[in-house]
DNA sequence: GGCGCGGTCGTACGGCGTACGGCCTCGTTG
DNA sequence: CAACGAGGCCGTACGCCGTACGACCGCGCC
């Protein structure tokens, strides 16, 4: 824990590093390590085996070079990290998408659900204030010029985006735990509850909790697993969509 | 980091834990520690300091006890943390509110975001699998309570419980993320753009970006800050309660 | 009266992020 | 062409963390 909470007291700092500012070095052999060599193998590390075993000695490792050389170009994991997150969302397709407000909606949903999918160390390392690189900044762009003439005000585009990223982002997480404790049990969900059901009945009083028992049951029959995230998810982002139709269509009325 | 990662290989340890089965000490004068005496002080570490100061040596010191006494009574600190978490879910209100469901489901996004105001730092520790303790069922089982008649079924309700509370939750988040800015750089929101804008702009070629140059002034001007959290809630819960309204219309016109 | 056991906790280990200072290499300068 | 200095590299060390281990100690029980 603790690794992303330092608020960076010099700003000039991290953003030279997000926007790469660096007059390259007048050496004939560029040297051996350079700021995007060290966050692809930081990124690589993250996919395959999560943020916790992304330490600066194994990125060293990883790169042929001592731990300390890595600081040479980062300021400290901190900054790595804001780094790493602003280059993922580099990756993201901006398509131009055909069709009504909702489709694009739905489009950007899908594509940011995929992007964490992909990148799952995201969700746990966002916890600061966003990155300001210049890839937030396009995605952030892109989003919003998705959105921006359904008929709202510039505030409500903002927080109608806020709104359905933040969804995607917590559905995204369930879906993580989930694979997490997968790998780290080598229990599939449904074992995971198959295991701890009999102790969890020795506790429990029967006829204590029955509505969460009966929701509970059915939601576990009916997703074959204790949680289905992937239900989740479609059920809430067309619960939040539909809700943003409804302002939609009034201010269309009214106009 | 990594401290909520371990995947606690005994449930049936941390269930106990979480369960309180424990046979009270035969011993005349009872121990000068307990579990609730433990997750008291850490509870108070955590809202005062935040999780990153809660430390076992910390729990220790302010106990007036070594370090390792601590593991007498509690496993270790991701156990710990479950059962702080459980004991938070535990002082929360359970009132039976009159009116619709919409009033019944907003009051419980209200209170739980009076929750994370009150215990912030359960927006950084809740990331493994749920509690499974007794005041977490309970919770569950008063908020299904309050929407299990709204003509959905068991699945519906539950998926229609998760996004509410992951709206409550991603909103918490975001206005956590503010508080803690302040208090680490001892700038509000709005003296922290300030000090980072013309940095900003340095980079910032003109005319990139103009969507979300426009709708971040709006939105700052809006506010007073960068980013208005209340608003986000506002606004979000608004649009999800719509949207759930459509489906429970829908449900009840075809009946 | 002896024993055992539960509570207490000092010490130590392995891991983390990173400050510091030395070294080595190479382009630049007189 | 030789001396210099800056920039890249990195070994060592420090202060944290969670926690394993085993010793001590005082009480209830046979």
């Amino acid at each position: 824990m603790a690794s992303e909470r330092k608020a960076t007291a010099d700003p000039a700092r991290s953003l030279a590093l997000l926007w790469r500012t660096r007059e390259p070095t007048s050496r004939s052999a560029g040297p051996a390590l350079s700021v995007d060599r060290i966050v692809r193998v930081a990124i690589d590390i993250a996919d395959a085996e999560g943020l916790d075993a992304l330490t600066m000695r194994r990125v060293g490792e990883a790169l042929g070079v001592g731990t300390m050389s890595v600081y040479t170009y980062v300021p400290g994991k901190a900054e790595l990290v804001a780094v790493m997150i602003d280059t993922a969302y580099g990756e993201m397709p901006r398509p131009v998408v055909e069709g009504d407000w909702r489709t694009r909606l739905e489009r950007i949903a899908r594509d940011n659900l995929a992007l964490y999918q992909r990148h799952p160390w995201m969700l746990r390392a966002e916890t600061t204030r966003p990155v300001l690189g210049p890839h937030l900044m396009a995605k952030y762009d892109y989003e919003l010029g998705a959105i921006v003439d359904i008929g709202l005000t510039d505030v409500e585009v903002d927080a109608v985006l806020t709104l359905v990223l933040g969804h995607v982002k917590s559905a995204a997480r369930a879906a993580s735990e989930v694979v997490d404790l997968e790998r780290e049990t080598g229990m599939t969900d449904g074992q995971w509850w198959q295991s701890h059901a009999p102790w969890l009945e020795t506790f429990l009083k029967p006829g204590a909790y029955p509505t969460a028992s009966r929701v509970g049951t059915a939601a576990g029959q009916q997703h074959g697993a204790a949680y289905g995230p992937e239900y989740a998810f479609e059920f809430g982002l067309q619960r939040v969509l539909d809700g943003i139709a409804v302002v939609v269509a009034e201010r269309a009325a009214s106009r």
